[in-house]
DNA sequence: ACTACTATGCTACCTAAGTAGCTGCAAAAC
DNA sequence: GTTTTGCAGCTACTTAGGTAGCATAGTAGT
């Protein structure tokens, strides 16, 4: 989003941020406080989420990492957003005042297309997961997950594996039973490795098998 | 989007645009279109789609209708939108081409604000999607769907109410028969009267009762 | 070392929604 | 008028995924 930006252009504006910690499994729940402040991450992982006002289930729509920023949504239309936030590490983030921001991108009208092209690919993220909502079952969902957070360096998954059966679930709208069903039958023809709290992925070629066979299925 | 403009400005800027023709049931399939053009719809109603590739379902994302725009994506970042469009009606839009479009939001920065927010309230639709794909039911989708079709004045449905059962389908998410069961539940109670691609709200207290009642099923 | 908590693994059960297939009507095309 | 097509309505069947519940095993805190 702040990419293209000269060294010195970037210090003069890194002056307006402060940075904050925040703890493990502390939640923000003041929603005011992103009317006023936008947040980039420097370390952790929070994740962004939405709660059902009957059942209570939840839905993790992003994973955000480091480099990630939030509330884009508050940004963009100054109006309070109906999510909630957690921190699934301890995290530490970049502040700076919505008001500065807004004031600087309308001096660097350059920068309006870094921001705007940064919009673009998170809107094309939301959009993406609908067809799997819609057309895909639990299995394939649960295989693209594993395969989007493959390093493609190192071959290990990341991001997601230290997560519970639980929060897994939460990211492809599913329930813990249901996930952890379809792991223990993942583990049992040898592609994944499973332990409490660690997950791995054994064979990356069986992993892509399966999701053929997927699509085989769900013609 | 373009709302803030006085009369001139406006006049200046309509002098960049042309009118198109589109027919009832034609299909906009030219990607490379969406790049270089922009469009506002004046009449007729377009449904922007995906497909999935093994299933062939469809699922329609927006009913695009007098006073929207596309393609937002394209706009924002230039590249191709994987979706597809097709006229439900006969259709007017306004087209201009996005260079032009993009050089004139570059010259109005005041312009980008508009913009933005009418960015994020689409960002926001489409965010509000998920919990009713994830925690609802089929009877709940349909129903919220006809409350949010009726007009505040007539009390009348509308821009869904001629619309072949398949088509409500995949504005929900489901298929035709399941909806058309759902449909039927409906009439009988006394809901809804149903006619060939015709559909008409009876008694909407009625529909916001079986709505409280789904609530209560999902706790 | 004891307790409390959280995550996993598994069983048995239930049901909403998807699927396939058919009829018959109504509108459009010829 | 006749034919063709598209849509609605319905039945019977299948199944993936949600639900409830419990046993066990790590982990963390004191």
């Amino acid at each position: 989003m702040f990419s293209g930006l000269s060294e010195s252009e970037w210090l003069e504006l890194l002056k307006d941020f402060h940075e904050e910690k925040w703890q493990k499994n502390s939640c923000i729940i003041n929603h005011q406080k992103f009317l006023f402040h936008f947040y980039i991450i420097t370390a952790g992982r929070i994740k962004m989420y939405n709660v059902d006002e009957f059942s209570e289930k939840e839905h993790t729509l992003f994973l955000l990492k480091k480099g990630d920023v939030f509330d884009l949504f508050c940004l963009l239309d100054g109006i309070k957003h109906q999510v909630f936030y957690e921190c699934l590490d301890n995290t530490k983030v970049l502040a700076i005042s919505m008001e500065k921001l807004r004031e600087w991108l309308d001096k660097n009208v350059k920068q309006y297309h870094h921001f705007l092209s940064y919009t673009g690919k998170m809107m094309r993220s939301l959009e993406s997961n609908f067809p799997q909502l819609i057309f895909t079952n639990i299995t394939t969902r649960l295989l693209k997950l594993l395969l989007e957070n493959i390093n493609q360096q190192s071959h290990k998954l990341e991001h997601i594996n230290d997560l519970p059966n639980k929060e897994i679930a939460n990211l492809i709208g599913s329930t813990r039973a249901v996930v952890n069903r379809h792991l223990q039958l993942l583990k049992q023809n040898g592609t994944i490795h499973i332990a409490r709290n660690q997950l791995e992925v054994k064979d990356i070629s069986l992993l892509l098998k399966e999701l053929e066979k997927q699509n085989g299925i769900q013609k």
